[in-house]
This record gives C-alpha cells, sequence and structure tokens, in this order.
DNA sequence: GTCTATAAATTGATAGAC
DNA sequence: GTCTATCAATTTATAGAC
C-alpha cells in the first residue's frame, strides 16, 4: 500500500522542481525530494514524460471540472450575463493560481511552461485537458453576444486567454515591470473584480473597422 | 573578418534551436547547425548564459527602440488618443512577431520561454530591456485616461501585456484551441486592428465596485 | 514494489596546438 | 580566432537481486 504514497510523493515533488528549474529537472532531482527511489518514476509512470502528464492532469482536471459547473450553475440560475459567464471561466483560475495550500502559484509556473514547451506530448496533454471547456465557453458567450461575429469573438476570447494567463503567472510575470508597482494578485477574488470587467468591455467593444457586424437574418437561424 | 560572421551565425543557429527546443538546446548542438566550432561559443559569449542573454538583446532592443520612436512621434502629432498611444505599444511588437524575414514567430517563442524560464540572468536581461518603454508607456496612458486611478491602470496594462504576448505567441500558443478556428495572426495589421480597439474598451471600462475613481482634486496637482 | 548498480549517452567548459 | 581532444559531471533508462 506503500504505492500511492510513493506515487503521490513523486508528483509533488515533481511539480515543485518544475516549477523551480523547469522540466528540465532530473529524475535524479525528483526522486531524492520525493524520498523515493530513483527507479520508481519509471515504474509508475513510464518515463518522465508521462510523470510530466501526470504533473499537468492532476490540477488541469479539476480546474477544467469546476469551470464547466460554474458555468453550468449560472445557466441554470437564468443569470446569462457576459460577466456571469467570464466569472465562470475566470474565478477558478484565479482561485487555483492563489491556492496557496495546495501550491497553486507553484503550478502555474509549470502550467506556463507547458504553453511554450514544444514536446508533443505536453502539447497534447494540455489541448486535451482544455477542448471541452473552450467550446462550451464559446458556445455560452455567442448567445450572449450575438452580434459580435464568430471570427472576432474567437479572437477577443483569444485575448481573454492571455490576459488571464498572464494574471495568473502573477507576481512571477509582474516582476517584469520592477519600474511599476506591482498588483497584488494573491487575492484571486480582487484580481477577478478587476479583470472581469475589463474583459467584458472588451468583448463588447465597438467592431473594428472592416469587421461586418453580424445581419438580424443570419443570427436568427 | 571572419569573426562577425561567426558570432552572427551562433546567434542565428542559437535563435532556431531555442525556439525550436528550447533553451536546453546544446552548445554541440548550436554550433553544429551555425557550422562553426564548439569552442566558439564560450570564445564569443563568455559561457552559454551569455549567448542567452546576446539572443534576446538582438531583437528586444531594436523593437523597444521602434515604441518610444513611435510613441514620440505620435506625442509630437498632437495625437493622445488611447488608441494612438495603444498602437504605438503593440503595432512595432506584432510586426515583429510577424516578420518572416528576420524569423519573427521563431523569436516570439524564444521569449515566451524567457518569461517563464527561473534563470537569474535571463530575468534581469528581460527586465532590463523592458524598463524604460513600460515608464514611458504608463506615464503617457495615466495622461490621456486620468479618471482612471493608478492603481487600476497598473492591472489594466498588465491585462495588455498579457493579450499581447498571448497574441505574439500567435499559431503556436493558438493551437491549444484546436475545437476553434483560429484566427489568423500571420498579418500584424489586422491583429493590431482587433486588439487594439479591445483593450481601449477594457482600459475605459467602468470601474469595478471598491475601486474609488480618481477626485479632481487630486487629479488637476 | 522497491532497491542497487550500472550501462550508454550527453552535457558545459577548458587546455593547448596551430 | 579557430581547432582537436578531453575532462568531469550529469542525464535517462534498465537489468536483476530481494
Amino acid at each position: 500500500m506503500a504505492t500511492d504514497r510513493t506515487k503521490e510523493a513523486i508528483l509533488q515533488a515533481a511539480e515543485e522542481l518544475f516549477a523551480e528549474v523547469g522540466f528540465s529537472a532530473s529524475m535524479r532531482n525528483i526522486t531524492a525530494r520525493a524520498g523515493v527511489n530513483l527507479a520508481a518514476v519509471n515504474y509508475h509512470y513510464g518515463s518522465k514524460d508521462g510523470l510530466i502528464r501526470a504533473v499537468l492532469a492532476r490540477r488541469l482536471q479539476p480546474l477544467n471540472r469546476m469551470r464547466l459547473e460554474q458555468l453550468a450553475a449560472t445557466e441554470a440560475g437564468g443569470n446569462t450575463s457576459v460577466e456571469s459567464i467570464l466569472d465562470a471561466f475566470i474565478a477558478p483560475a484565479l482561485e487555483l493560481s492563489t491556492d496557496e495550500e495546495q501550491g497553486g502559484a507553484r503550478f502555474v509556473r509549470v502550467l506556463a511552461r507547458s504553453y511554450t514547451d514544444p514536446t508533443e506530448s505536453i502539447q497534447a496533454c494540455v489541448q486535451e485537458q482544455y477542448a471541452e471547456v473552450l467550446e462550451r465557453f464559446t458556445t455560452a458567450v455567442r448567445q450572449v453576444l450575438p452580434d459580435v461575429p464568430a471570427e472576432e469573438l474567437v479572437w477577443r476570447l483569444h485575448f481573454l486567454q492571455g490576459s488571464l494567463s498572464y494574471t495568473m503567472a502573477g507576481p512571477d510575470a509582474m516582476s517584469l515591470i520592477a519600474t511599476c508597482p506591482s498588483p497584488d494578485v494573491s487575492v484571486p477574488e480582487e484580481a477577478a473584480r478587476r479583470l472581469v470587467p475589463f474583459i467584458a468591455a472588451g468583448l463588447r467593444a465597438p467592431l473594428p473597422k472592416g469587421v461586418a457586424a453580424r445581419t438580424p437574418a443570419s443570427s436568427g437561424a
């Protein structure tokens, strides 16, 4: 029964070291910190790559489940404002990133690395984890903002992803702006309170020149 | 005189490989692609770390110089709209990221990696490159939007940085959203045309509850 | 399931000839 | 300035005892 304990200890140590030094953290380093044997990684996760995938899935799965639940609850309650939809997408992410008990900031560093890592299996893992959430939220926003052409909406949701990712990265990315007083991103409710209205205003922004508004005919079909 | 040619070939090969496989690209791999000797890296750049800094500075220095020039030109022309300031910040970045002749998309991958890399010298390098630009643009926006409290403005410029970074990452980050039709970020003018109004609307958004608007008295001092 | 021991390859860096 | 040769350390992965 020491198996579960070993597997969990490896995940924990791997997350810590991936955050600190990147995915290049050696298995020797990971197993040493976890207090387990070197060979345990290959036994439990098959390879270092399998370990990386497991580290990502452990946090992304609950996060995206919470997002879908909150969206469903919002829609069931009849609240279909842009703000409520955005909050269902944004708030769980910010809560994860600031949950120090679960090492949220640590995992966000790992997640940010995964975005820019070209390793095929990592890309596939992240993409797979996000697929359902992005489809559901795209549909939800489209219903509330029928006047924004689908093409433009994709762009704007893309901008949302960027702002959210950067905000989740928090102090780390923020410290790049050393000359400015850094916002305190440690309180998820405050970050969400500021990000949601910002993005909502952007989603409702007048269409740029050259982007035709959706015609009433096509929106009613 | 073969020195310059060797130095340049190393920079080029390093940028390519940093983009493809990350900063963990080996010096053997880099020098092999550049067609130069392994020892040349240590001779010309001191260490692998020095090479990384050189790769970043080569592109960031011209980029930020262009931003400051465009901002100065805008202000000199009497155009002080939010949109014109944003354009001075955004357009040069998107032009760099889509300049295939200079391998823009490639460098953006390198840049994205640098954001999440904890290596001390890398962080210092990026921070140093951005310091002046961020201070100048913060001041410029503050003058045009005096009703937005300074604290809130820092948050909103932070959101801008996130959207822009994500957009510059372009197809790479965008491919995470495989279920949606990906926007075509290959045309910088189109991306800027969509991003500028989005961010401008966000900057002008109503203040979130609990954030006091700046009083007329304090804005006039 | 856990361990030791080790294979087999790769790494950054340098010494010293030219 | 460029090269070869090499050091010393580190890497992932596995074979095989317990």
